[in-house]
DNA sequence: TAGATTGTTAATCGATTAACAATC
DNA sequence: TAGATTGTTAATCGATTAACAATC
């Protein structure tokens, strides 16, 4: 296994993964064949086979994967197993949706603390999880090792927010605010704008 | 312009439009080189203007491009010159968000309603825009002609919330709950996992 | 003119698909 | 055995990149 994954392929895994995930608990005690993913989702079924083949060993024909077999093997490629803790800058109602949500540890994630500039809001708590001032954003993330930022922040804070995490350490951002922001060499960001997502699918699909 | 656009091409249009509205605005009036934006987003320059070329025509030899008519035109193609109606299912921090934000409007979207099952948030108003009762959905997208939907429901009633849009016209649902949602052929489905998304940035990126 | 930039044609590269042998 | 499925090797397809002529 961890043959050659390609990006491509490494991007059609978690469409894998999550459609496996949508299965019946009966069907997720079962077989699944990459043909049936195929047809399920409208893919080459080749592709499939070649793509399940580069992150699990455990194919058999006439029987195809051990459905659990297979979840847990592409959860391995994806870092499920590994723990992560992560930031969250902007306590609006979408960061407080980041911290109310309890399903990022399935996938290895711990959201450890959110961040605001609101005097109101530092010092709650939100589900179990407190809410610090920015200022503090560096020193926490260097005493806790944190290396993951989600930024929530209204658009014209989010540069600054995004240079001080690069400041604090943190190497990958997942930007929610509707710019596009520059991180300096060494830290990834994905900027995801939702009304260009929005665009793309209506515009572009069909 | 509109020749033929790949759909790699399609993929990268965002990029450079969200790139181009973070320029600051004296550079904004001024004009930008395909090889500039290739240097900036770390791309290959030729690439670039092959992608520029499908939607412009503006390009000039030692001047480029116009920035606001490079992004108008890219705006074209991408539809922010159309108007769609949009409505958001579920009521929570994450469809509150939606509502409360105006940043879809530059890109030719409008959010008209907002639906929840609970009686609680039903008849409120959040921005100026309603809140109905899920079981108008249908009605609601049927009279006003409403094709495309976001779902922001918890996981357990996500694709009872997708049949029923389908079922209402819907042809387009971008959705935030973190389950895979199935939907009848001539439906696309733009599965928004959250978690996913992190896991190919911070595991598969460094 | 020289230099920067464009757009296009041809070459390379990589990913998808087709064909097929292997296996349970 | 026949049939379903796997994995692999070869062919096709499409996208990226390199080379270059055109232009301001």
């Amino acid at each position: 296994m961890d043959k050659n994954i390609t990006s491509q392929t490494l991007s059609r895994l978690p469409v894998y993964f999550s459609y496996l995930a949508s299965l019946s608990d009966d069907r997720k005690k079962g077989n699944i064949s990459a043909t049936a993913i195929a047809e399920a989702l409208g893919l080459n079924d080749v592709q499939v086979r070649k793509d399940l083949a580069s992150v699990s060993s455990g194919g058999r024909p006439k029987v195809g994967y051990i459905t659990a077999e297979l979840m847990s093997d592409i959860g391995r490629v994806l870092g499920f197993d590994n723990r992560d803790g992560v930031v969250v800058a902007g306590m609006g109602n979408f960061g407080r949706a980041m911290l109310e949500y309890n399903g990022f540890q399935a996938y290895g994630f711990d959201i450890v603390c959110g961040f605001d500039c609101n005097s109101d809001r530092v010092g709650s708590n939100i589900n179990g999880r407190p809410v610090r001032h920015i200022d503090e954003l560096e020193s926490f993330c260097r005493e806790n090792d944190i290396h993951i930022g989600i930024i929530t922040v209204p658009e014209g804070a989010a540069q600054e927010v995004c240079d001080r995490m690069a400041e604090a350490g943190i190497r990958f951002i997942l930007n929610f605010a509707a710019v596009h922001l520059n991180a300096p060499k060494g830290v990834a960001v994905h900027n995801e704008n939702i009304s260009l997502t929005l665009a793309m699918l209506a515009r572009c699909t069909g």
